[in-house]
DNA sequence: GTCTATATGAAGATAGAC
DNA sequence: GTCTATCTTCATATAGAC
Protein backbone atom coordinates (compact mmCIF):
# COMPACT_ATOMS: atom_id res chain seq x y z
CA UNK A 1 0.00 0.00 0.00
CA UNK A 2 1.20 3.52 -0.66
CA UNK A 3 1.99 6.44 1.68
CA UNK A 4 -1.17 8.29 3.09
CA UNK A 5 -1.12 10.99 0.28
CA UNK A 6 -1.99 9.41 -2.48
CA UNK A 7 -5.46 9.88 -1.03
CA UNK A 8 -4.90 13.76 -2.40
CA UNK A 9 -4.33 12.58 -5.76
CA UNK A 10 -7.90 9.69 -6.14
CA UNK A 11 -9.72 12.47 -4.91
CA UNK A 12 -8.47 15.85 -6.61
CA UNK A 13 -7.88 16.85 -3.30
CA UNK A 14 -5.85 20.34 -2.98
CA UNK A 15 -3.64 21.19 -0.13
CA UNK A 16 -5.15 24.21 1.92
CA UNK A 17 -4.03 26.93 3.87
CA UNK A 18 -4.28 27.24 7.52
CA UNK A 19 -6.91 30.44 6.73
CA UNK A 20 -8.72 27.88 4.08
CA UNK A 21 -8.60 25.13 6.48
CA UNK A 22 -10.44 27.45 9.24
CA UNK A 23 -12.69 28.38 6.62
CA UNK A 24 -14.12 25.10 5.36
CA UNK A 25 -14.57 23.30 9.07
CA UNK A 26 -16.68 27.17 9.98
CA UNK A 27 -18.42 26.21 6.72
CA UNK A 28 -19.04 22.34 7.48
CA UNK A 29 -20.36 23.34 10.89
CA UNK A 30 -22.71 25.96 9.36
CA UNK A 31 -23.94 23.55 6.76
CA UNK A 32 -24.92 20.59 9.11
CA UNK A 33 -26.76 23.25 11.29
CA UNK A 34 -28.79 25.10 9.01
CA UNK A 35 -28.16 23.16 5.97
CA UNK A 36 -26.02 24.30 2.53
CA UNK A 37 -28.88 26.70 0.81
CA UNK A 38 -29.65 28.42 4.10
CA UNK A 39 -25.66 28.88 4.22
CA UNK A 40 -24.77 32.21 3.75
CA UNK A 41 -21.10 33.74 2.48
CA UNK A 42 -21.45 36.20 5.32
CA UNK A 43 -22.09 33.54 8.09
CA UNK A 44 -18.89 31.47 7.47
CA UNK A 45 -16.95 35.05 7.56
CA UNK A 46 -18.94 35.74 10.42
CA UNK A 47 -18.29 31.74 12.27
CA UNK A 48 -14.00 32.34 10.85
CA UNK A 49 -13.86 34.84 12.47
CA UNK A 50 -12.67 37.14 9.84
CA UNK A 51 -15.00 39.11 7.16
CA UNK A 52 -16.29 38.54 3.66
CA UNK A 53 -13.28 40.19 1.91
CA UNK A 54 -10.99 37.53 3.70
CA UNK A 55 -13.39 34.53 2.46
CA UNK A 56 -13.35 35.45 -1.06
CA UNK A 57 -9.36 35.87 -0.98
CA UNK A 58 -9.22 31.85 -0.36
CA UNK A 59 -12.18 30.93 -2.52
CA UNK A 60 -13.75 32.84 -5.20
CA UNK A 61 -17.03 31.24 -5.10
CA UNK A 62 -19.68 29.65 -2.80
CA UNK A 63 -19.75 26.75 -4.54
CA UNK A 64 -15.78 26.51 -4.54
CA UNK A 65 -16.23 26.61 -1.04
CA UNK A 66 -19.15 23.72 -0.96
CA UNK A 67 -17.08 21.53 -3.27
CA UNK A 68 -13.72 22.21 -1.29
CA UNK A 69 -15.83 20.67 2.53
CA UNK A 70 -17.07 18.06 0.72
CA UNK A 71 -13.63 16.97 -0.88
CA UNK A 72 -12.15 17.41 2.58
CA UNK A 73 -14.83 15.30 4.52
CA UNK A 74 -14.39 12.78 1.54
CA UNK A 75 -10.94 12.55 2.14
CA UNK A 76 -10.81 10.74 5.21
CA UNK A 77 -12.59 7.56 3.70
CA UNK A 78 -10.18 6.99 1.17
CA UNK A 79 -7.98 5.90 3.42
CA UNK A 80 -10.43 3.18 4.17
CA UNK A 81 -11.57 2.18 0.77
CA UNK A 82 -8.01 1.80 -0.05
CA UNK A 83 -7.61 -0.67 2.48
CA UNK A 84 -10.83 -2.41 1.82
CA UNK A 85 -9.59 -2.47 -1.40
CA UNK A 86 -6.46 -4.53 -0.82
CA UNK A 87 -8.20 -7.36 1.19
CA UNK A 88 -8.47 -10.31 -0.18
CA UNK A 89 -11.65 -11.80 1.40
CA UNK A 90 -14.73 -9.44 0.51
CA UNK A 91 -16.32 -10.10 3.96
CA UNK A 92 -13.12 -9.17 5.94
CA UNK A 93 -12.96 -6.16 3.69
CA UNK A 94 -16.90 -4.68 3.69
CA UNK A 95 -16.76 -5.45 7.74
CA UNK A 96 -13.38 -3.31 7.61
CA UNK A 97 -15.13 -0.43 5.83
CA UNK A 98 -18.34 -0.50 7.51
CA UNK A 99 -16.40 -0.22 11.18
CA UNK A 100 -14.24 3.18 9.10
CA UNK A 101 -17.13 4.73 7.84
CA UNK A 102 -19.68 4.22 11.03
CA UNK A 103 -17.08 5.40 13.50
CA UNK A 104 -15.96 8.39 10.85
CA UNK A 105 -20.43 8.94 10.63
CA UNK A 106 -20.69 8.75 14.09
CA UNK A 107 -17.70 11.04 15.00
CA UNK A 108 -19.29 13.86 13.12
CA UNK A 109 -23.43 13.23 13.23
CA UNK A 110 -24.49 16.58 12.12
CA UNK A 111 -22.28 16.38 9.29
CA UNK A 112 -22.77 13.07 8.09
CA UNK A 113 -26.47 13.55 7.42
CA UNK A 114 -25.69 17.05 5.39
CA UNK A 115 -23.54 15.05 3.37
CA UNK A 116 -25.68 12.65 2.18
CA UNK A 117 -29.36 14.61 1.98
CA UNK A 118 -28.44 18.21 1.25
CA UNK A 119 -30.63 18.90 -1.78
CA UNK A 120 -27.96 21.56 -2.72
CA UNK A 121 -24.37 19.53 -1.74
CA UNK A 122 -25.83 16.51 -3.62
CA UNK A 123 -27.14 18.41 -6.69
CA UNK A 124 -23.41 20.20 -6.72
CA UNK A 125 -21.33 17.05 -6.12
CA UNK A 126 -23.45 15.03 -9.08
CA UNK A 127 -21.91 17.28 -11.73
CA UNK A 128 -18.29 16.73 -9.81
CA UNK A 129 -16.45 13.56 -11.67
CA UNK A 130 -13.99 13.06 -8.49
CA UNK A 131 -16.96 12.81 -6.27
CA UNK A 132 -18.64 10.20 -8.74
CA UNK A 133 -15.45 8.35 -8.97
CA UNK A 134 -15.34 7.94 -5.03
CA UNK A 135 -18.72 7.05 -4.83
CA UNK A 136 -18.46 4.24 -7.03
CA UNK A 137 -15.94 2.74 -5.40
CA UNK A 138 -17.56 2.64 -2.78
CA UNK A 139 -20.47 0.92 -4.00
CA UNK A 140 -18.57 -1.22 -5.44
CA UNK A 141 -17.02 -2.52 -2.33
CA UNK A 142 -20.19 -2.88 -0.32
CA UNK A 143 -22.66 -4.66 -3.07
CA UNK A 144 -20.03 -6.23 -5.19
CA UNK A 145 -20.99 -7.54 -8.93
CA UNK A 146 -24.99 -8.42 -7.97
CA UNK A 147 -26.66 -5.41 -9.20
CA UNK A 148 -30.45 -6.45 -8.19
CA UNK A 149 -32.82 -4.74 -7.02
CA UNK A 150 -32.80 -6.24 -3.73
CA UNK A 151 -29.31 -5.25 -3.53
CA UNK A 152 -29.53 -1.88 -4.54
CA UNK A 153 -32.60 -0.85 -1.84
CA UNK A 154 -30.31 -2.63 0.64
CA UNK A 155 -27.16 -0.56 -0.32
CA UNK A 156 -29.06 2.79 -0.51
CA UNK A 157 -30.66 1.68 2.90
CA UNK A 158 -27.33 1.13 4.37
CA UNK A 159 -25.95 4.83 2.95
CA UNK A 160 -29.20 6.15 4.37
CA UNK A 161 -28.70 4.66 7.55
CA UNK A 162 -25.31 5.64 8.24
CA UNK A 163 -25.69 9.27 7.29
CA UNK A 164 -28.67 9.68 9.08
CA UNK A 165 -29.20 7.84 12.10
CA UNK A 166 -26.30 9.30 13.56
CA UNK A 167 -28.31 12.85 13.36
CA UNK A 168 -31.84 11.52 14.57
CA UNK A 169 -33.13 13.42 17.40
CA UNK A 170 -34.38 9.95 18.95
CA UNK A 171 -30.39 9.04 19.39
CA UNK A 172 -29.13 12.48 20.28
CA UNK A 173 -28.63 11.16 24.01
CA UNK A 174 -26.78 7.92 22.86
CA UNK A 175 -23.60 8.06 23.28
CA UNK A 176 -21.38 7.86 20.76
CA UNK A 177 -19.22 3.74 21.31
CA UNK A 178 -23.19 2.49 21.92
CA UNK A 179 -24.41 4.53 19.03
CA UNK A 180 -21.66 2.99 17.33
CA UNK A 181 -21.96 -0.70 18.38
CA UNK A 182 -25.55 -0.49 17.63
CA UNK A 183 -25.27 1.18 14.13
CA UNK A 184 -23.10 -1.78 13.30
CA UNK A 185 -25.32 -4.26 13.89
CA UNK A 186 -27.90 -2.80 12.17
CA UNK A 187 -26.12 -2.41 8.81
CA UNK A 188 -24.26 -5.78 9.04
CA UNK A 189 -27.73 -6.91 9.33
CA UNK A 190 -28.75 -5.06 5.85
CA UNK A 191 -25.75 -5.68 3.76
CA UNK A 192 -25.76 -9.98 5.08
CA UNK A 193 -22.41 -9.59 7.28
CA UNK A 194 -21.78 -11.95 10.17
CA UNK A 195 -22.44 -10.13 13.46
CA UNK A 196 -18.68 -9.83 15.30
CA UNK A 197 -18.07 -12.72 16.96
CA UNK A 198 -16.86 -14.36 13.95
CA UNK A 199 -13.17 -14.59 12.30
CA UNK A 200 -13.97 -12.40 9.62
CA UNK A 201 -15.46 -9.78 12.11
CA UNK A 202 -12.21 -9.94 14.43
CA UNK A 203 -10.16 -9.80 11.87
CA UNK A 204 -11.22 -6.62 10.12
CA UNK A 205 -11.72 -4.78 13.39
CA UNK A 206 -7.88 -5.76 14.56
CA UNK A 207 -7.38 -3.84 11.10
CA UNK A 208 -8.40 -0.69 12.35
CA UNK A 209 -6.89 2.55 13.46
CA UNK A 210 -9.15 1.80 16.46
CA UNK A 211 -6.83 -1.11 17.95
CA UNK A 212 -3.71 -1.20 15.40
CA UNK A 213 -2.79 0.97 12.72
CA UNK A 214 -3.28 0.21 9.38
CA UNK B 1 -63.27 4.41 14.71
CA UNK B 2 -64.73 7.99 14.31
CA UNK B 3 -65.12 9.64 10.67
CA UNK B 4 -62.01 10.78 8.29
CA UNK B 5 -62.82 14.04 9.37
CA UNK B 6 -60.89 13.55 12.69
CA UNK B 7 -57.75 13.79 10.92
CA UNK B 8 -57.72 17.60 10.93
CA UNK B 9 -58.67 17.96 14.70
CA UNK B 10 -55.86 15.45 15.57
CA UNK B 11 -53.30 17.33 13.09
CA UNK B 12 -54.34 21.17 13.66
CA UNK B 13 -54.68 20.91 9.82
CA UNK B 14 -56.91 23.81 8.89
CA UNK B 15 -59.10 23.80 5.29
CA UNK B 16 -57.34 25.65 2.64
CA UNK B 17 -58.64 27.18 -0.44
CA UNK B 18 -58.19 26.03 -4.12
CA UNK B 19 -55.41 28.69 -4.38
CA UNK B 20 -54.07 28.02 -1.29
CA UNK B 21 -53.66 24.40 -2.08
CA UNK B 22 -51.91 25.08 -5.59
CA UNK B 23 -49.36 26.97 -3.68
CA UNK B 24 -49.15 24.23 -1.03
CA UNK B 25 -48.02 21.33 -3.93
CA UNK B 26 -46.06 23.67 -5.88
CA UNK B 27 -44.45 24.61 -2.39
CA UNK B 28 -44.02 20.71 -1.77
CA UNK B 29 -42.19 20.19 -5.30
CA UNK B 30 -39.61 22.59 -4.84
CA UNK B 31 -38.80 22.07 -1.34
CA UNK B 32 -38.38 18.39 -2.62
CA UNK B 33 -36.42 19.53 -5.49
CA UNK B 34 -34.00 22.20 -3.82
CA UNK B 35 -34.17 21.97 -0.10
CA UNK B 36 -36.42 24.35 1.86
CA UNK B 37 -33.53 26.76 2.71
CA UNK B 38 -32.74 27.23 -1.48
CA UNK B 39 -36.23 28.07 -2.22
CA UNK B 40 -37.81 31.33 -2.10
CA UNK B 41 -41.10 32.99 -2.22
CA UNK B 42 -40.37 34.36 -5.39
CA UNK B 43 -40.02 30.86 -6.92
CA UNK B 44 -42.79 29.41 -5.14
CA UNK B 45 -45.38 32.65 -6.61
CA UNK B 46 -43.46 32.08 -10.16
CA UNK B 47 -44.43 27.87 -10.05
CA UNK B 48 -47.67 28.43 -8.99
CA UNK B 49 -48.56 30.92 -11.91
CA UNK B 50 -49.04 33.66 -10.03
CA UNK B 51 -47.34 36.36 -8.12
CA UNK B 52 -46.22 37.03 -4.91
CA UNK B 53 -48.56 39.35 -3.65
CA UNK B 54 -51.07 36.60 -4.23
CA UNK B 55 -49.42 34.57 -2.15
CA UNK B 56 -48.57 36.64 0.69
CA UNK B 57 -52.63 36.92 0.62
CA UNK B 58 -52.79 33.10 1.44
CA UNK B 59 -49.79 32.84 3.73
CA UNK B 60 -48.52 35.96 6.03
CA UNK B 61 -45.16 34.66 6.11
CA UNK B 62 -42.47 31.66 4.18
CA UNK B 63 -42.68 29.89 7.85
CA UNK B 64 -46.70 29.69 7.34
CA UNK B 65 -46.44 28.09 4.13
CA UNK B 66 -43.46 25.65 5.81
CA UNK B 67 -45.74 24.61 8.67
CA UNK B 68 -48.74 23.88 6.38
CA UNK B 69 -46.84 22.00 3.33
CA UNK B 70 -45.68 20.29 6.43
CA UNK B 71 -48.97 19.76 7.88
CA UNK B 72 -50.86 18.42 4.30
CA UNK B 73 -48.67 15.69 3.98
CA UNK B 74 -48.75 14.68 7.57
CA UNK B 75 -52.60 14.58 7.60
CA UNK B 76 -52.26 12.16 5.05
CA UNK B 77 -50.36 9.41 7.38
CA UNK B 78 -52.98 10.57 10.44
CA UNK B 79 -55.34 7.43 9.09
CA UNK B 80 -53.03 4.92 8.92
CA UNK B 81 -51.96 6.14 12.63
CA UNK B 82 -55.55 5.33 13.78
CA UNK B 83 -55.92 2.48 12.27
CA UNK B 84 -53.14 1.02 13.95
CA UNK B 85 -53.84 2.54 17.17
CA UNK B 86 -57.24 1.17 17.02
CA UNK B 87 -55.85 -3.00 16.67
CA UNK B 88 -55.15 -5.58 19.22
CA UNK B 89 -51.93 -7.36 18.11
CA UNK B 90 -49.11 -5.11 18.08
CA UNK B 91 -47.52 -6.87 15.75
CA UNK B 92 -50.45 -6.40 13.41
CA UNK B 93 -50.79 -2.91 14.02
CA UNK B 94 -47.20 -2.68 13.26
CA UNK B 95 -47.19 -4.72 10.47
CA UNK B 96 -50.21 -2.18 8.67
CA UNK B 97 -48.45 1.12 9.79
CA UNK B 98 -45.33 0.04 7.99
CA UNK B 99 -47.33 -0.59 4.66
CA UNK B 100 -49.20 2.48 4.93
CA UNK B 101 -45.91 4.95 5.59
CA UNK B 102 -43.68 2.69 2.77
CA UNK B 103 -46.58 3.51 0.65
CA UNK B 104 -47.06 6.80 1.06
CA UNK B 105 -42.90 7.28 0.67
CA UNK B 106 -42.71 5.30 -2.52
CA UNK B 107 -45.22 7.31 -3.93
CA UNK B 108 -43.75 10.31 -2.99
CA UNK B 109 -40.00 9.93 -3.07
CA UNK B 110 -38.38 12.87 -3.06
CA UNK B 111 -40.49 14.55 -1.15
CA UNK B 112 -40.57 11.94 1.71
CA UNK B 113 -36.82 12.87 2.04
CA UNK B 114 -37.26 16.52 2.85
CA UNK B 115 -39.46 15.93 5.27
CA UNK B 116 -37.26 13.54 7.01
CA UNK B 117 -33.69 15.92 6.61
CA UNK B 118 -34.04 19.10 5.68
CA UNK B 119 -32.61 21.73 8.72
CA UNK B 120 -34.68 23.86 8.30
CA UNK B 121 -37.88 22.69 7.79
CA UNK B 122 -36.96 19.94 11.00
CA UNK B 123 -35.99 22.94 12.92
CA UNK B 124 -39.74 24.51 12.21
CA UNK B 125 -41.13 20.96 13.16
CA UNK B 126 -39.50 20.66 16.21
CA UNK B 127 -40.98 24.11 17.65
CA UNK B 128 -44.20 22.96 16.31
CA UNK B 129 -46.53 21.18 18.95
CA UNK B 130 -49.16 19.27 16.91
CA UNK B 131 -46.37 18.15 14.97
CA UNK B 132 -44.74 16.99 18.10
CA UNK B 133 -47.60 14.98 19.38
CA UNK B 134 -47.85 13.32 15.93
CA UNK B 135 -44.63 11.98 16.00
CA UNK B 136 -44.96 10.72 19.61
CA UNK B 137 -47.58 8.56 18.42
CA UNK B 138 -45.89 7.30 15.78
CA UNK B 139 -42.87 6.11 17.30
CA UNK B 140 -44.43 5.03 20.26
CA UNK B 141 -46.44 2.50 17.91
CA UNK B 142 -43.34 1.12 16.47
CA UNK B 143 -41.38 0.82 19.45
CA UNK B 144 -43.94 0.44 22.15
CA UNK B 145 -42.59 0.73 25.84
CA UNK B 146 -38.81 -0.63 25.70
CA UNK B 147 -36.62 2.37 24.81
CA UNK B 148 -33.10 0.70 25.22
CA UNK B 149 -30.40 2.45 22.94
CA UNK B 150 -30.89 -0.67 20.48
CA UNK B 151 -34.76 -0.28 20.23
CA UNK B 152 -33.76 3.63 20.05
CA UNK B 153 -31.19 3.06 17.01
CA UNK B 154 -32.97 0.48 14.96
CA UNK B 155 -36.55 3.25 14.89
CA UNK B 156 -34.26 6.56 13.98
CA UNK B 157 -33.14 3.85 11.38
CA UNK B 158 -35.84 2.73 10.28
CA UNK B 159 -36.98 6.50 9.32
CA UNK B 160 -34.13 7.17 7.96
CA UNK B 161 -34.57 3.87 5.65
CA UNK B 162 -38.07 5.10 4.53
CA UNK B 163 -37.20 8.87 4.43
CA UNK B 164 -33.96 8.65 2.82
CA UNK B 165 -33.70 5.02 0.49
CA UNK B 166 -36.91 6.29 -1.75
CA UNK B 167 -35.00 9.29 -2.64
CA UNK B 168 -31.52 7.99 -3.34
CA UNK B 169 -30.41 8.40 -6.78
CA UNK B 170 -29.35 4.15 -6.36
CA UNK B 171 -33.29 3.52 -6.58
CA UNK B 172 -34.13 5.96 -9.01
CA UNK B 173 -34.60 3.37 -11.55
CA UNK B 174 -36.44 0.58 -9.57
CA UNK B 175 -40.33 0.57 -10.13
CA UNK B 176 -42.36 1.76 -7.28
CA UNK B 177 -43.88 -1.91 -6.66
CA UNK B 178 -40.15 -3.42 -6.34
CA UNK B 179 -39.17 -0.58 -4.22
CA UNK B 180 -42.21 -0.66 -2.00
CA UNK B 181 -41.88 -4.72 -1.61
CA UNK B 182 -38.17 -4.78 -1.02
CA UNK B 183 -38.29 -1.26 1.07
CA UNK B 184 -40.87 -3.83 3.05
CA UNK B 185 -38.37 -6.59 3.89
CA UNK B 186 -35.73 -4.05 5.07
CA UNK B 187 -37.79 -2.71 7.50
CA UNK B 188 -39.80 -5.41 8.93
CA UNK B 189 -36.23 -6.89 9.94
CA UNK B 190 -35.05 -3.59 11.07
CA UNK B 191 -37.97 -3.98 13.78
CA UNK B 192 -37.95 -7.42 13.87
CA UNK B 193 -41.73 -8.48 12.37
CA UNK B 194 -41.49 -11.80 10.24
CA UNK B 195 -41.72 -11.48 7.20
CA UNK B 196 -45.25 -11.17 5.40
CA UNK B 197 -45.99 -15.16 4.61
CA UNK B 198 -46.92 -14.80 8.51
CA UNK B 199 -50.85 -14.65 9.51
CA UNK B 200 -49.81 -11.24 11.13
CA UNK B 201 -48.54 -10.03 7.75
CA UNK B 202 -51.82 -11.04 5.93
CA UNK B 203 -53.99 -9.77 8.11
CA UNK B 204 -52.55 -6.51 7.94
CA UNK B 205 -52.28 -6.22 4.96
CA UNK B 206 -55.93 -7.37 4.15
CA UNK B 207 -56.67 -3.98 5.92
CA UNK B 208 -54.67 -1.35 3.78
CA UNK B 209 -56.59 0.72 1.28
CA UNK B 210 -54.32 -1.05 -1.24
CA UNK B 211 -56.68 -3.91 -1.25
CA UNK B 212 -59.70 -3.37 0.93
CA UNK B 213 -60.78 -0.48 2.69
CA UNK B 214 -59.80 0.45 6.45
C1' DG C 1 -4.26 37.45 4.50
C1' DT C 2 -7.07 40.69 5.98
C1' DC C 3 -9.56 44.86 5.68
C1' DT C 4 -13.22 48.63 3.90
C1' DA C 5 -16.12 50.09 0.49
C1' DT C 6 -19.20 49.35 -2.95
C1' DA C 7 -22.01 47.36 -6.86
C1' DT C 8 -26.00 44.66 -8.13
C1' DG C 9 -29.47 41.83 -7.44
C1' DA C 10 -32.74 38.97 -4.87
C1' DA C 11 -34.63 37.96 -0.49
C1' DG C 12 -38.83 38.53 2.74
C1' DA C 13 -42.49 41.53 3.43
C1' DT C 14 -46.25 45.49 3.08
C1' DA C 15 -49.67 48.75 0.88
C1' DG C 16 -53.16 49.46 -1.82
C1' DA C 17 -55.52 49.35 -6.67
C1' DC C 18 -58.44 46.25 -9.48
C1' DG D 1 -57.65 36.54 -5.41
C1' DT D 2 -54.61 38.73 -8.05
C1' DC D 3 -51.95 42.54 -9.46
C1' DT D 4 -48.10 46.45 -9.32
C1' DA D 5 -45.16 49.14 -6.72
C1' DT D 6 -42.25 49.77 -3.08
C1' DC D 7 -39.44 49.08 1.26
C1' DT D 8 -35.61 47.08 3.75
C1' DT D 9 -32.44 43.74 4.42
C1' DC D 10 -29.37 40.54 2.95
C1' DA D 11 -27.22 37.80 -0.69
C1' DT D 12 -23.06 37.05 -3.89
C1' DA D 13 -19.31 39.24 -5.70
C1' DT D 14 -15.46 42.79 -6.99
C1' DA D 15 -11.83 46.42 -6.30
C1' DG D 16 -8.26 47.97 -4.14
C1' DA D 17 -5.79 49.69 0.30
C1' DC D 18 -2.95 47.91 4.23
Amino acid sequence: MTARGAQAIRLGFSSRSGAQMRTLNAALALFAEHGVGATSYQMIADASGVTKGAIYHQFKTKDEIIIAVAEMELAKLDDALEAAEAEDDSDVARELLLNRIVDHAVEHRQGANTFQFDPVLVRLLSGHAPFQRFVERLYGMLVGDDEGPDKLVRLAALTCVVGGTVAHPLVAEVDDETLRTQMLNVVRQLVGLPQPTTRAGRAARSRTPRTASA
